[in-house]
DNA sequence: ATGAATCTATCTAGTGATAGGTAGGTAGCA
DNA sequence: TGCTACCTACCTATCACTAGATAGATTCAT
């Protein structure tokens, strides 16, 4: 595998087990079995890898709800996808969405890193607000940022309880408010 | 001031802001105006400020819970007190929940930080159950698990994006909910 | 087709800054 | 006379980051 994949690749797993400060390039260089040295020439400062990571991680989230916006379902549907990405995640992978780890250390992150985060998070809501909006919801923007909101927290609290029902009840809510 | 207390507020102050790994004895230290050697006589080690901070952070919010708990409102108004306070801190100090932000950072921090975040959160959510449960909901420990969850991402989100509407969104939602 | 030049991805070896943490001393106060 | 709360001075480990070398692959001119 390319080797700037494979660093983003640990970079984000890590990250998201334990937030940005936390991660240094000796241990993803340790992981991959070189030099911390060679990773300066991927990725030169640690912004760099940052902004990289979650570049790549908001385009392909991006992708991800492009593709099912152009599936032939009902919005109901759509939102039910949207539950699951962060479902599978978290109950596969036990991982964290990348922005909402990193959005918990907003100020302690170079300006290109949160730039991207908010970016997310507004891609995110702007098309959950679509999807309110086919369904006939009144202030579909409200309903967007609050299931945002609670996918979010839920898997923060979930995965820091190590208590899976938590998700469950928030992923459950969600579905439910579809009728 | 005590010293000790004054040492918390700050580390808690910026921890919130920034997370738990990019907060350091020097930064404390140099805003109270002594040396970072001298936090040491207070918290030796980084884990015991951890444990302390995450201590104290969740005994007073049983404290403010059974205080709410003992007045004579309906269980609707106690919900609404609950939401008030995330509300007021977010609103009037821009500081999001100290244990959604370290929660996020979970598997980077001592275990006796990350035991406390879990007791904080189980905590909340028992509290929160009984209101359900007083308000006649069924599987009010859904309910309480997903406001808990909706609240500390909201948080997040919302500071994160810079925009309170975000978390406006999520309180309405909550209060919503009690009828 | 071959030798020269260049590129890629790593290495060794090191920098200065900062991290958490320690030892031992001291001024002021009960 | 102790005790509290600080100090100076220092330690070791680790951080992000850099310079310069190198081995191997690729490209290119003759």
């Amino acid at each position: 595998m390319d080797s700037a994949t494979q660093i983003l690749d640990i970079a984000e797993r890590r990250m998201r087990q334990t937030g940005y400060n936390a991660v240094s390039y000796r241990d993803i260089a340790a992981e991959m079995g070189i030099k911390s040295a060679s990773l300066h020439y991927h990725f030169p400062k640690k912004e760099d890898l940052g902004a990289a990571l979650t570049q790549r991680y908001s385009d392909n989230f991006a992708q991800a709800l492009q593709k099912i916006a152009s599936q032939e379902i009902s919005p109901e549907g759509r939102i039910k996808a949207f539950v699951d990405i962060y479902s599978t995640e978290l109950k596969q992978r036990g991982l964290v969405c990348l922005c909402a780890v990193l959005g918990a250390e907003r100020d302690g992150l170079p300006e290109r890193v949160s730039g991207e985060i908010k970016g997310f998070f507004n891609k995110n809501i702007n098309w959950l607000t679509q999807q309110y909006e086919a369904l006939g919801k009144d202030n579909p923007a409200s309903h967007a940022k609050t299931a945002l909101s609670l996918l979010s927290g839920a898997m923060i609290v979930s995965a820091s309880s190590n208590d899976a029902s938590i998700f469950d009840a928030a992923a459950e809510n969600i579905l439910q408010g579809l009728d």
